[in-house]
DNA sequence: TTAAATCCCTACAGGATTAGTCGGAATTAG
DNA sequence: CTAATTCCGACTAATCCTGTAGGGATTTAA
């Protein structure tokens, strides 16, 4: 039940975009170095998100990628499904109907696994990349005035 | 975001367990035969979950598994733990503490992550094997009385 | 026009994990 | 004793993870 670094640095990269979101074309390198991450690996990454259409690029001197919606209107979990595949802790209740196992009328665990994807989806759902950017600010602004986290 | 096939037959055997809660020892040629398990892996993970103390076995001919608590105080989240190890979308919200990141306060992707595991914890732990089996029951019964699933 | 910046694509590799298989030793009921 | 069973450790083939490597295509600044 881990998710991969491809979600986890989907989630960062794509929220690197969203606090940039309206300010041009992003590049890869500046993303990896702000996030801490391979230049080489994100690239393939950022590649999936663009096939699915939640960054489009600017190629060329200059270019780099850019969310194709605004940021409340993609969430952490439009994110993951795309690197990771359907949130799913198992093939039988995964939206794609061709792993379901023959069985499922008769089968007693199955009903604990369509529980739990349906809450990790409902939590994944509920927050948008706007809601990490807001969550992102109000962290900044507690550090501005001096706010302690640790007494 | 899957779940391996240990946690779900282990969830598979220890329900076959609390099925015949109460009956003396079940061998595991027998759960490995009823549930379609390989015997041998299966082996593997009862051993696991008899080190964890959720089940106790007895050697020798007619000898088996048992388990150590009444079906309703076992939970999924139990098992799952157990053979999974902690439940936890990303190691920086895992129980044991020293996968946890310096920068922790700082991160914005971390409240996510803590959210979904305490969901994932709160399904999981709200199902217990007395549950299962309540569910079982039920779905026989109405087999028994002819109940159509499908019109 | 040329060089630099950047996206784009394919291949590969080392390590970890998964999902088992295999063979045999120890234990116990009958 | 014998058959049934747990218990234990080693082995393996396949897959996934986490990148690295290298080169090609495209665009822009100077």
């Amino acid at each position: 039940m881990k998710l991969s670094t491809k979600g986890r640095y989907g989630v960062r990269a794509m929220f690197d975009l969203a606090i940039r979101y309206g300010t041009g074309p992003v590049s890869i390198r500046s993303i990896a170095e702000r996030q801490g991450l391979s230049e080489h690996y994100l690239e393939q990454l950022i590649a999936v998100l663009r096939k699915a259409g939640l960054v489009k690029s600017v190629r060329g001197a200059y270019g780099g990628y850019f969310l194709t919606k605004e940021p409340k209107d993609i969430t952490v979990g439009d994110v993951i499904r795309v690197l990771e595949g359907p949130i799913a802790p198992t093939e039988c209740v995964s939206d794609d109907e061709e792993n379901h196992c023959a069985n499922s009328e008769d089968c007693v665990t199955r009903f604990i696994w369509e529980k739990l994807k349906d809450k990790i989806d409902q939590v994944l759902d509920e927050i948008s990349l706007d809601d990490l950017c807001q969550f992102s600010l109000e962290k900044k602004h507690k550090q501005d005035e001096g706010f302690m986290y640790h007494i």
